[in-house]
DNA sequence: TAAATATATTCCTTGACAGGAATATTCTCC
DNA sequence: GGAGAATATTCCTGTCAAGGAATATATTTA
């Protein structure tokens, strides 16, 4: 899965809106389609692009399906765009660096 | 400017790579069709569409124009994504949050 | 001033994609 | 099993964006 394919399914104004209510909550489909003011058939469209984008996954409940974010997209986003905050972050004191590397070490004893 | 705006700028791979390009160093146009192994007409529009949506800025410099990265809309994009870390970052402990309220104290002394 | 270089713009064509309408599928409940 | 609800899919149409080719604009150099 490559970053053009989650930017573009991001890029959609809808699809943007229905990452941005999943983030709070899991909803189904009727439910997103009632939120943005859309049709069924366009929420199931977009939940489709972003589900093979694998931005959504769902779970079936009886007659519906229950969408949900999930968190791989992100955190690939978020490690792409690591790579340019030395664009804006050119700044580092010691007190910084102290700190992200002991952040960085508690985040990996979480990981176990 | 809007997060699709940056967004459907990024999705569109030329244009990616463009990104990707400038993020090592400034180049000219000439320079990024080279690289990217486009027509200069294409590099020029692809340059347009990523200086509307603020992403890059150019110098002119005699007869060409070298362009850079601007740093607002990746502050955005880091911003907007801030909002989705904790779907995967679900567990905090005291220690964590300990850090996180401290780098915070210290990034904003920073900007003073 | 003429030629050459670097870049931007315009026009055209083609392909992708979003929305509308209708229909198919799957499940529940009576 | 039939009706109704929730969701997915298909077909159609219009719009928009990307690439190609040609051209315009600006700047340097001879």
């Amino acid at each position: 899965m490559d970053y053009t394919t989650i930017l573009s399914a991001l890029a959609e104004p809808n699809r943007l809106q229905i990452v941005e209510l999943l983030r709070k909550s899991p909803l189904t489909v009727g439910e997103i389609a009632d939120h943005l003011d859309i049709r069924q058939p366009q929420a199931s469209k977009h939940l489709r692009v972003l589900h093979k984008a694998g931005m959504v996954e769902f779970t079936v409940e009886a007659n519906r399906r229950i969408y949900k974010l999930r968190s791989e997209p992100f955190k690939a986003l978020d490690l792409w765009l690591k790579e340019y905050r030395d664009i804006w972050e050119e700044k580092f004191d010691n007190l910084d660096c102290y700190l992200q590397d002991l952040q960085k070490k508690v985040n990996k004893e979480n990981e176990n």
